[in-house]
DNA sequence: CTGTTAGCGCATTCAC
DNA sequence: GTGAATGCGCTAACAG
């Protein structure tokens, strides 16, 4: 492997006047600097990032902790977070917890031991790393979830006032009885997204029904569940909110499955958009989030944070946006 | 911050033995392991792993190099390949090429420079980063794509028999004037379900004609305006196959919004899977690829590659599976 | 089985 | 504006 002292002596210079010329400090004279860029193309040089992390005391990585990558919620976040990375010199390691504290505690310390240079995390339900990163100081950014007695930037989405307006649209629709599938009590995106279904009610002076709220675990089979376990009501509901995407396709097969119809024989609206919703059919209502811009936001606040630790810690709230398809069409006379 | 120093002195013993101790080496005083452990415990002591990576000549981390990960094709695969490495005691650095060159061989000289124990990439079409970490003998799985002149650790599927597989089944349908939308010239998959394509038409005793294939550039748009040209001819198809996923959900679209149905109009058999392919509607008959499994094996080879760099590298393929579903039902008399 | 020693490759003092 | 020297924290030789 050819080192720095091998640039060095090629170009008759200093290790140290070679490390100058490569990180682009001004104060060379550009005649040595050339010589040294001559060398370095000759020789094939490639600095070793390792020696100079450990110089540094830091790495150019990036962990994003989320809990599943084939979630299309964290997929483009992600993405939206490899884009800023990639412009400020960062790479990104991702980091499935699958929900599970666990690994999000050992994914925590792996971050420390290897010295990466900031975490973008969504908290498992005890949120353990989370603790972890925040003793230790790491810059961190929590994003579509709150974490209690824990201050950092974090970037939300306006749950409550998206599942509000997706249950709004609903009632205005002439429905009434209507459902709510939402998320483990412990994750407060679930709550937030039931509060919301829950004002909308009170404001469009329907009475709220605990026999018509399900918590299931924000998969697919628990939103299949969810909805067998409504259909055998003795009083089936006529609409639905599901507060979130996988939830929401474990919903529709089991109305396929039971030859049921949306909107016909229930209407559906559901929190986050599904990749093609347009395709499903009747075509999915949706509370869409900007998951591109969580993580491009994600990613800016990581840098802010890195670039100055000592400010006080952010919150940006993004706004959802109601999707109007087919599975809400107005209820029928 | 505490060093391996630190705990030496508190234990009683030299560095090395700490470091013995932590690296889980069998020759070691079971009395001293227990005292060295304790220091640990007292002193909240942390390896540097940036230390440990300089030492040692290389990291624990592996690249992987996908053109887009909100496509779910890479999506699974990535996830297939982080589950491999976390058992292994790697991380994943997810890097995006978006099918770009350029982009491909910066994070192949970024791979180098960080010293990354491993890569696994979908190469562009011109494999630039592909050829660079090849002469740089990095460990290197190739996946999805074949490239000419690297000898390399390669994980593909059966795209020429998946793809006659998929053309075979509408001639059964009793199609006849089958279309093909397949993607750029110089990727090998796309060539490879084009040639399968044609196989079954041969086999099938129907004449190829160019003026029913049209090569697009693998992505949503692409499939769309293929769609569009293929409908302006004189005399449309009675049936189409596409060569991946994104580019079927163009076409898809595309008959939508003619308020063209499938497979009435026309029948359809996509190449690669869409999540949630049976809340389409019609649901869509299509020739699954094993994402996850692609991106297991990968993981499992560069393992062994990087445990023997020595051994002659071996191709995998694996078998796509013919999902039959509604977009491809038997032509009506 | 354990300790001493050296050095991985670089960036940063501090002199000049 | 430049060079010599130092040490980041660890592990692998080697000697005992």
């Amino acid at each position: 492997m050819t080192t720095i002292y091998d640039v060095a002596r090629r170009s008759g210079v200093s290790p140290a006047t070679v490390s100058r010329v490569l990180s682009g400090r001004r104060n060379v004279d550009p005649e040595l600097s050339e010589k040294v860029r001559a060398a370095v193309a000759e020789l094939g040089y490639r600095p070793n990032g390792v020696a100079r992390n450990l110089r540094r005391a830091s790495t150019n990585l990036w962990a994003v902790v989320i809990s599943d990558i084939e979630n299309p919620f964290f997929t483009s976040l992600v993405r939206g977070l490899e884009d800023v990375a990639q412009t400020e010199g960062y790479h990104v390691v991702l980091c499935n917890s699958d929900e599970d504290p666990a690994k999000e505690a050992a994914y925590a310390s792996a971050v420390l031991t290897e010295q990466m240079a900031g975490v973008v995390i969504s908290p498992t339900s005890t949120a353990e790393g989370v603790q972890q990163l925040a003793e230790a100081k790491t810059p961190m950014v929590l994003i579509d979830r709150r974490v209690e007695g824990v201050e950092a930037d974090t970037v939300l989405v306006d749950n409550e006032h998206g599942a509000a307006e997706g249950v709004r649209h609903l009632i205005d629709g002439g429905y009434r009885r209507i459902a709510c599938i939402t998320g483990p009590r412990r994750v407060s995106t679930a709550m937030d997204r039931l509060a919301g279904y829950r004002s909308a009610l009170r404001a469009g002076g329907i009475k709220y029904e605990k026999d018509l709220v399900r918590y299931a675990d924000f998969r697919e089979a628990g939103g299949f569940a969810a909805m067998e376990s409504l259909l055998d009501l003795p009083e089936p509901p006529e609409a639905l909110f599901v507060a979130n995407n996988l939830m929401t396709v474990g919903a529709l097969e089991c109305l396929a499955k039971k030859g049921l119809r949306a909107p016909d024989d229930i209407a559906v609206v559901g929190f986050d958009d599904i990749p093609w919703a347009d395709l499903v059919v009747p075509s999915l209502t949706t509370v869409a989030q900007p998951t591109y811009e969580l993580g491009r936001t994600a990613g800016l606040l990581l840098k802010d944070r890195i670039a100055s630790p000592g400010r006080p810690p952010s919150t940006v709230t993004l706004r959802t946006e109601l999707h109007i398809r087919a599975t809400s069409a107005p209820r029928k006379p």
